[in-house]
DNA sequence: CTTGGACCCTATAGTCACTACAGACTCAAG
DNA sequence: CTTGAGTCTGTAGTGACTATAGGGTCCAAG
């Protein structure tokens, strides 16, 4: 036996993928766009991942699951990375996103309220007239507009 | 005067962009994409819109700023252009969509629970360690899986 | 040793709903 | 006729993946 690792988890991407919860092609897209550290490869050029990728990887979907987006993500574990962060900064980037998770829901629920509206002003029967369909055709506007509501 | 146009409002795009809202670029895609019909050119390739076109666009944005995709709105507007809808339809349409955003509150709402609380055993000061961070690299997960998050 | 099949590789295109350019053309006013 | 604002087409980029095609690798059973 050539190969006695020392951590016994060099694993191939199939099983990472397992461990870890985040798909084969998504691994792969997070490698090519530099999330991920590109991994050392087998003879014949499978990827090899350690415990430590794992770690990294369990990092990222957490932070995805969050809400955070890959950007935020590559600024956060530059800062990890580099042991070149404080407590302080961590939270601040976290009630932010907090905060932004609050306006989103926000946004929905006045979104959820004027479709409640609508609704209720429409008798639901089999007449081809619609107080909805009007309402859609109306100039005048449904509710102040709705920011926020991108991905 | 050949073209005396019986509606006075036969506008290039930019005119039809500042009555609807919708931008020039945007309304060019969703005549690419069908959702908006092909208008009439003027002799020198200039799109020309009548009060129809505003109506349609109109109809579009709305639909979107209530959370609608455009695939829904082609059948909406399938519908409607028919005259093979009847009210319950599109009542039923409606409150399917509401049901969806309320799905989405709910899960923005536990995320920002989970963050909230991930936050608060977190002191903020100027030390390099913090919970959060260890929070992320866990392999235990943080909460329930949270879906319907996707745009 | 060979073979089968599960696994893995790259590269490319598609998704959604736009947005942003570049470079050429048109239109209306002066 | 000139000027400048408006418009045209076509292409590429966004974010965060997902899907497919057409191959190569690994390893255990026969």
């Amino acid at each position: 036996m050539a190969r006695a690792s020392r951590f016994p988890t060099d694993v191939p991407i199939g099983v990472l993928a397992g461990q870890s919860g985040v798909k084969i092609e998504t691994i792969r897209w997070y490698e090519k766009i530099g999330v991920m550290p590109k991994p050392p490869r087998s003879a014949g050029g499978y990827r090899l991942y350690s415990a430590e990728h794992l770690k990294r990887l369990t990092f990222i979907r957490r932070g995805r699951e969050l809400g955070f987006s890959l950007d935020e993500l590559r600024e956060l574990i530059r800062l990890v990375d580099g042991h070149a962060f404080t407590c302080a900064q961590v939270k601040a980037l976290m009630l932010e996103h907090v905060a932004d998770i609050r306006r989103k829901i926000a946004d929905l629920q006045r979104l959820a309220r004027v479709m409640k509206d609508i609704s209720s002003r429409c008798a639901g029967n089999d007449v081809p007239e619609c107080p909805i369909i009007d309402a859609l055709f109306a100039q005048q506007p449904l509710s102040p507009t709705i920011k926020h509501l991108g991905p």
